[in-house]
DNA sequence: ACAATTATGGACCTACCGTTCCAGAAAGAT
DNA sequence: ATCTTTCTGGAACGGTAGGTCCATAATTGT
């Protein structure tokens, strides 16, 4: 039936993340997004509704590729490394140099809290999706439920305060001694705990 | 000397912090920021010469204001007591209940990093200070100049990451949770540092 | 009382925002 | 080949942004 779309959808998508994720919300403009997507108004309204719909369409796929980082790390590794390796990866990417854009879902909070309470909301329900991950792994690691909670609560602090320090240009090192001081912590405790049940 | 100005500047700085806090730069208009501070358009220029030099006279303020809660509470108590104390007067206040706004300096780092650098730079400059109060609390606690500048950086992350929790309008109790465990974490790293030390 | 100086209110400017609309081009179905 | 459907490019829309300008009002020094 007639005539065909003619652009990839998803790669446009994935075009809209990146400047998205690097400017924000309100600081890229439609004509930018039109730019860099490849596509004219007509065709993106026809696509995606408008503005805060592809807005809601990135915020989801930049959380599931996020979150797809921590799970294939979980299936592969021991659940403390699987942690750590999640850790490491995000903030010591020695890869591309210049890619301080933060996690998109902490610059939406902060951006849209007093905005867009529902972007702010979606993009903290994200987070939420990704803490519990990391009180799973610590399960794994054999915490006590109460203290897998605990701590992964801390470690989202953890990771929400980093992605700040992220977007200030920290140096790769100091992120990661960072990173690594609130490792040792954690696992200090839980080894701790461990021992302490040990010895009842 | 002719006619004097007629509005009181500071009072209305302190407006333009509160919205500025509040809502960030972009999304405060020049309409936002007349009407909140009571002047017209032509006084607002002569006073400020224009929002962006307006918005870095309201990240100073700000900084200060931040920076005197912590240098009072380090004049008048021991000095773990004072850092805990600046931590829990900031995400523990019940005094008006939803003041949710973040912290001006994280926000700003977080909006601005991608749109104007000279500003990210400068609430990053702001925050740094805060970073080396911390260090020197720690310092007065009686940690070496390593371990305080690693636990003063690592705080700083805590600092950070609490804040963009406190825009998702987290529960008081548990970010005080989560605060304490961070502390709990540096106060054990410290003391089993200086026992070590005196086992020597 | 008058002159000099400066703040004030409000009209005005240009630029850009996100969105809508429409005429025309392109492709599948018959 | 024709018809129908849908996509596409671009013009046009109203609204708002930050910033400028000027006539007027108000105050001090003389």
């Amino acid at each position: 039936m007639s005539r065909p779309v003619e652009f990839d959808r998803d790669q446009a998508v994935q075009k809209a993340v990146h400047l998205f994720w690097q400017r924000g919300y309100q600081a890229t403009s439609l004509a930018d997004l039109l730019d860099a997507m490849g596509l004219s108004r007509s065709s993106f309204y026809g696509a995606f509704g408008d503005k805060r719909g592809l807005f809601v369409e990135c915020l989801d796929v930049f959380a599931v590729r996020n979150q797809a980082i921590l799970q294939r790390a979980r299936d592969r590794k021991p659940p403390m490394a699987a942690l750590r390796s999640y850790f490491e990866r995000n903030f010591g990417r020695t890869s591309v140099p210049d890619l301080h854009f933060g996690c998109m879902l902490v610059n939406t909070v902060i951006e849209m809290a007093a905005i867009d309470q529902g972007l702010c909301d979606l993009a903290g329900q994200h987070l939420k999706t990704v803490q519990d991950l990391f009180e799973a792994c610590l399960g794994d690691a054999g915490a006590e439920p109460d203290e897998a909670k605990r701590a992964a609560a801390f470690l989202m602090m953890v990771n929400e305060g980093a992605w700040v320090a992220d977007r200030q240009r920290i140096s790769i090192p100091d992120q990661l001694a960072r990173i690594n001081t609130a490792f040792g912590y954690v696992e200090g405790s839980i080894a701790n705990r461990n021992t302490a049940k040990a010895q009842l």
